[in-house]
RNA sequence: GCCGAGGUGGCGAAACUGGUAAACGCGCGAGAUUUAGGAUCUCGUGCCGCAAGGCUUGUGGGUUCGACUCCCACUCUCGGCACCA
């Protein structure tokens, strides 16, 4: 028998693939389309990570099965090679990013091609090619000529170590930096922004249009954050101007009783009367100057000042006093709070720090109505209105829109929705990126670059390390700078801030139909054929920031008649982390780093694709194990043998015959729900039948195909060399099951006595089905007769084909 | 605090619409083969017990003839959000 050597074959059936383009999609096939897309990587330095060769090879079987069914498949790959990582990390290794870049993709694509992967090589795409990112360019002009991007000083968020402004996103909880886990601080800064907040309803109600996995629905519902609430005027007294505040709670307004401002509120500088002046003033400047750091640091703890000014509660004709705090945030709401301390945890904290009234006005389910001194009598959630005129007994639901239309009906105010999400920032000050196409020119301001002048090419720098000044290293570049005015010729600048590494990747999936258009981002019969994209498989990671992006962008897209879909992807599934043997994330310090190059080197690819299958569920994160990966490999050896040593010129015997039919059952249904793990477990459990016993040919054929998405290269061999097929088997159909050949002849019945197991019995498959004959069968039964013996049967009952339980 | 996911053998995990809990793999034990190791093959393997039998899906309750699965309460772990009005 020839020993299974993977090292040989994997490679010789590589070659044969690319060589035939049996992967290749075809544009306007009339088979039926179907588009699977996983997150093109960021081609790093540390090469293909085996969590990309996790996701990458499930799908890879997953399109390799929908192929066999006769679907004309789309499987692509490119490179999102702009970006932070990549300028870090050609700064370390001292050479120029197009160069590290370059190096770095030729490296992917080998590994990607080690690993047999059928991607569509003909359609790759990098982000950072002049012709792919003329696009990227182009769609920013678009967004700008319809107003949705537009420069701002805002407050943002910057990256001391990256030297760079960051979007929302990108900045974890803890106010640390995600990509390289620094402190961030917030910097007022003039930025290009765009308007993803004017998309916020649509991103919300078109998940319904959409399959997203709850928690992923779930997610971006949370981010975009939608509130409905009123926004009510009060009068200030013995002024002018008034303050506006938004609240989701008027219901609990009879017990509003004080107002506070953000310190960056307009407000405070115009009401502030002298005698607080400079107290104020001095809390406003010191909170400014405060970075979130030291904010988160301190905790709840409330600090505040007194403006010296009252706003008028019109329902209670209470004079509200009107604090500054920070705890009061200017970029939520109106920037001003009323305060109801009895039913806001917050606002209790703040008046009892300066001793303001509290006022009762809701009873909770614990029927506590007395004063409230202690904050866990503060009731936020549920109860009844008391001391509130009209709405006494209300519950609060009903209260709340009661007191919205009352508050409306007054004049006082209106309605509004407000949202979680922000405008995203939307320049970096870094040299690896995509050029922001603008002129800035001192008399006619803001001038985009002409449509044919696209792309502006990144000129080629020596040094482009951050400057750490608030400007991109780009500015250091006279001679690509100062331009001409396209509007008037005069003297201008080029804009020298670059686009966020995101600005490539919102738009991939469609270049990958239309690869080098020169006069369309994506031509749009080619998206009417293949978009949306069927399945979109990537990190749990990216829900808030790329997915959310891209929705926005495709929505933009097609809102100015660009491409042909509301939504980019009809369904999104996010797959689990591949960690460390340590159970700790995969990384150069802990020296838990698994290289897939060095597991096909010694156990062959098809063994690494199998056993990231099967290591545990797709969606959930799993340890590795060399342990595990060695099960694979003994599989793979023990079918190869198998298929040289027990398959005859003989019908399969019957048993083996319908466990092959249920092992194609399960294989089928396993892949479509991605449900990998057990659907090796099935190809293993198979094998484990097949050793006692022998296959026919045609039946041997029939596993080979089943085996073929999972191990793909094992199972061409075993095609073409063993069985003596002909080539490919990747482009044969998918077998049928046939149910018939699946029914068991004998079943086995459980009998139960008060619900608990005493025994079984096989039986014809069709008497297993008819009450009497197991009742009989069941009765008589050794095991059970003493469970029953002296015992009265109050009920019996019976599942057909599968149990009989007596209650006694 | 809020939102989400999860807790099953020594380990990774299975279990359809409520119907034999622990499939498959790892590990472990015994044996075969081998000069030895490794590899391979065979058998065994949830826990307690010599056995009969009993116990077992984070904890406590409930519904049911029957619960990993459904309901209620609690608890722990992980992910996300958070002075968000």
């Amino acid at each position: 028998m020839k020993p299974y050597k993977p090292q040989e074959i994997e490679p010789k059936w590589q070659e044969k693939w690319a060589e035939k383009k049996i992967y290749q999609a075809k544009d306007f096939d009339p088979k039926p389309k179907f588009y699977t897309l996983i997150e093109f990587p960021y081609p790093s330095g540390a090469g293909l990570h085996v969590g990309h060769a996790r996701s990458w090879s499930a799908m890879d079987a997953f399109s390799r099965k929908k192929r066999m069914e006769g679907f004309n498949v789309l499987y692509p790959i490119g490179w999102d090679a702009f970006g932070l990582p990549a300028e870090n990390y050609a700064l370390k290794m001292g050479q120029h990013p197009s160069q590290t870049v370059a190096e770095n993709i030729a490296r992917f694509k080998k590994q990607c091609q080690d690993l047999g992967l059928s991607f569509d090589w003909s359609r790759e795409i990098n982000t950072t090619d002049p012709k792919y990112y003329k696009w990227t360019q182009w769609i920013f002009l678009q967004l700008l000529e319809k107003g949705l991007a537009y420069r701002a000083k805002t407050p943002v968020n910057w990256c001391p170590v990256c030297k760079t402004t960051l979007a929302d996103e990108e900045v974890l909880a803890d106010g640390l930096h995600e990509r390289c886990g620094q402190p961030t601080e917030k910097r007022q800064q003039e930025q290009w922004l765009l308007r993803i907040t004017q998309y916020a309803q649509r991103l919300l109600d078109d998940l319904g249009l959409v399959d997203y996995s709850p928690k992923i629905a779930i997610q971006q519902v949370n981010w975009i954050g939608k509130k409905e609430g009123i926004n009510i005027v009060y009068e200030i007294e013995k002024m002018e101007e008034k303050v506006t505040v938004f609240t989701t709670r008027p219901d609990t307004n009879f017990g509003a009783t004080f107002i506070v401002l953000a310190p960056e509120h307009p407000l405070v500088e115009k009401i502030v009367v002298e005698e607080y002046r400079e107290k104020a003033l001095n809390y406003v400047a010191a909170a400014k100057a405060k970075t979130e750091e030291e904010r988160i640091s301190q905790g709840r703890k409330k600090t505040g000042v007194f403006t010296g000014c009252y706003a008028l509660n019109p329902l209670t004709n209470l004079r509200m006093p009107i604090w500054v705090s920070d705890f009061a945030l200017m970029s939520f709401g109106t920037g001003a709070v009323v305060g109801v301390p009895g039913h806001d945890l917050r606002d209790f904290e703040f008046a009892k720090e300066f001793d303001l009234k509290i006022i009762r006005v809701v009873v909770g389910p614990d029927g506590d109505a007395s004063e409230i001194l202690k904050p866990e009598q503060v009731q936020e959630q549920e109860g009844e209105m008391v001391n509130s005129d009209f709405l006494n007994g209300l519950s609060i639901a009903v209260a709340t829109k009661k007191m919205m239309n009352y508050i409306e009906q007054k004049g006082w105010g209106g309605r509004q929705t407000i949202f979680h999400l922000r405008d995203w920032v939307f320049s970096r000050q870094h040299y690896w990126g995509e050029p922001i196409p603008i002129v800035h020119c001192p008399k006619c301001g803001i001038v985009p670059v002409p449509k044919k002048d696209l792309p502006v090419e990144l000129p080629f720098v020596e040094r482009y390390e951050p400057s750490g000044t608030g400007e991109s290293p780009l500015a250091k570049m006279t001679d690509w700078v100062n331009v001409k005015c396209p509007e008037c010729q005069s003297p201008a600048k080029r804009e020298t801030d670059t686009m966020p590494n995101w600005a490539g990747s919102n738009w991939y999936f469609l270049r990958y139909l239309d690869p080098d258009n020169e006069k369309e981002l994506s031509s749009l019969s080619k998206m009417k054929y293949w978009m949306p994209v069927d399945i979109y498989q990537g990190g749990f990671e990216h829900t808030t920031l790329h997915l959310l992006y891209s929705r926005f962008i495709h929505k933009f897209l097609y809102d100015i008649g660009a491409v042909s879909t509301s939504e980019p992807y009809a369904k999104r599934r996010s797959h689990g982390i591949v960690l460390g043997p340590d159970n700790r994330k995969m990384s150069k310090s802990f020296g838990n780093v698994v290289n897939p190059d060095e597991i096909v080197l010694k156990y062959g690819a098809d063994t690494l694709r199998l056993y990231e299958m099967f290591m545990g569920p797709f969606d959930q994160t799993t340890a590795w194990s060399e342990k595990g990966l060695q099960g694979c490999s003994r599989f793979l050896n023990r079918a190869w043998r198998l298929f040289q040593e027990n398959v005859r010129e003989e019908e399969t015997p019957g048993h083996l015959l319908k466990k092959l039919h249920q092992t194609i059952k399960k294989v089928t249904q396993d892949l479509e729900e991605l449900k990998f793990n057990t659907l090796v477990a099935a190809l293993m459990e198979f094998i484990n039948d097949w050793s006692d016993s022998y296959l026919s040919q045609k039946d041997a054929e029939l596993f080979t195909q089943i085996l073929a998405p999972a191990a793909p290269h094992i199972a061409e061999e075993i095609w073409c060399e063993v069985l003596g097929k002909e080539f490919s088997i990747h482009q044969t159909g998918w077998p049928q099951y046939d149910e018939k050949q699946m029914i068991e002849e004998m079943t086995t019945i459980i009998i139960q006595v008060n619900g608990r197991v005493r025994g079984e019995v096989k039986i014809k498959d069709q008497i297993s089905k008819i009450k009497n004959e197991v009742e009989n069968e069941a009765k008589t039964n050794e095991r059970v007769v003493k469970y029953l013996q002296g015992k009265k049967i109050k009920k019996t009952v019976f599942v057909p084909g599968r149990l009989i339980n007596f209650v006694v």
